[in-house]
DNA sequence: AACAGGGTCAACCGCTGTTGC
DNA sequence: GGCAACAGCGGTTGACCCTGT
């Protein structure tokens, strides 16, 4: 459907460029200039459509370019650009000096997608997967079920560490679904079988009223990524901050993080993330299959006595590592982890 | 050494928006 | 307003490279 290439007509190249194309470019459009790129393949003597040329142009030769990997400062830039800005690669671009739409877009569907499924974000919306979500409502609904054998409280453990507000409304809605709130966590052991029959048990209903619950529940992890930044003691200085104020000032959206948030780069959505795992965890403790529970990162690293999140690593795994260190809670040494746990 | 599989990225394709007549 | 030419954008492809077996 639609016309046809044009490089099909007048057996015009495809391919890739050689060395000596891209000098014949290089000098047309230093002498003359670009555009008109319909004539100027006939007038530098290409044997190339205007299109071809462009896009050689832009994406590669231009003496602009910033070539080589992407830094930390214009990852983030890019996810926090993207998060406002969607799949609009050229403006994202040029947000980015040096940074071509095409690079990014690479970049971005080789690396960093991969990188937010890992973590358990959805690259589109940029929030937690609804999968995940989902997952984490049907559990709640089959916690639901079970009130009677649960400590809410205690399933809620960071609830004292970072938002109260999230505990209180996760248990508010929990006793608006007649909920009742045990006393003793000892008491609490959950045999997973019996909870992977609830689940089962499951009707439709309860999995929308529970997915309702969790609308409220995201709403709040709001709230707990504001303490999260207070929580940090070193903020990240990057470059891209005035462009990202900037642009928030045009567009008057800020990166889906919800208004009461300070715009700078850090990646906010960390904290979504860092609630379901802290949730999943402490499901986990009470005894959960762990077959049952996908946690973004299953390891148990211990807690942090440093708040400082942001680590300058180099390679892949690297980053991954930092994001993981993200996602743990600075916790003072004078709280008495285990017994919250 | 040979092969398979996965990752990367330059280049292409098809569509839309803009401009000029 | 309608049309054609052109520029630009985002999605996709495929060649190449690297790594593991």
């Amino acid at each position: 459907m639609g016309k046809s290439a044009c490089c099909d007509k007048n057996g015009l190249k495809k391919g890739p460029w050689t060395a000596e194309e891209d000098q014949k470019l290089i000098d047309y459009i230093q002498k003359h200039g670009h555009g008109r790129w319909r004539t100027l393949p006939k007038n530098a003597e290409l044997k190339r459509c205007g299109k071809s040329c462009r896009l050689r142009w832009t994406n590669y030769l231009r003496p602009d370019i910033k070539r080589g990997k992407f830094s930390i400062e214009e990852e983030e830039a890019i996810i926090q650009l993207h998060s406002i800005l969607g799949n609009k690669w050229s403006a994202i671009a040029s947000r980015l000096p040096g940074r071509t739409d095409n690079e990014i877009k690479n970049f971005w569907n080789t690396h960093i997608k991969k990188r937010l499924l890992r973590m358990g974000i959805d690259p589109v919306t940029h929030k937690p997967r609804l999968d995940l979500l989902q997952l984490y409502s049907v559990l709640n609904s089959s916690l639901c079920n079970l009130s009677h054998q649960i400590n809410l409280s205690n399933l809620l453990g960071i609830e004292s560490i970072l938002n109260p507000n999230l505990a209180t409304s996760l248990l508010s809605t929990q006793s608006n679904s007649q909920d009742i709130i045990p006393k003793n966590f000892q008491e609490n052991q959950l045999d997973s079988s019996y909870v992977q029959n609830q689940f089962q048990s499951v009707q439709p209903n309860q999995i929308q009223a529970c997915i309702d619950s969790s609308t409220q529940f995201m709403n709040e992890t709001q709230l707990l990524q504001a303490n999260l930044e207070q929580l940090s003691t070193s903020q990240t200085n990057f470059n891209c901050q005035n462009s990202l104020q900037g642009l928030w000032q045009e567009t008057g959206k800020y990166p889906n993080m919800g208004e009461s948030l300070m715009p700078n780069c850090a990646y906010h959505e960390i904290s979504n993330q860092a609630m379901m795992k802290c949730s999943f965890e402490n499901l986990s403790n009470l005894g959960f299959n762990s077959s049952m529970i996908s946690t973004p990162s299953s390891s148990t690293t211990p807690l942090q006595s440093s708040s400082t999140t942001y680590v300058n690593g180099g390679t892949e795994d690297e980053r991954d590592s930092n994001c993981s260190n993200i996602l743990m809670f600075d916790i003072p040494s004078s709280l008495d982890v285990n017994g919250l746990l």
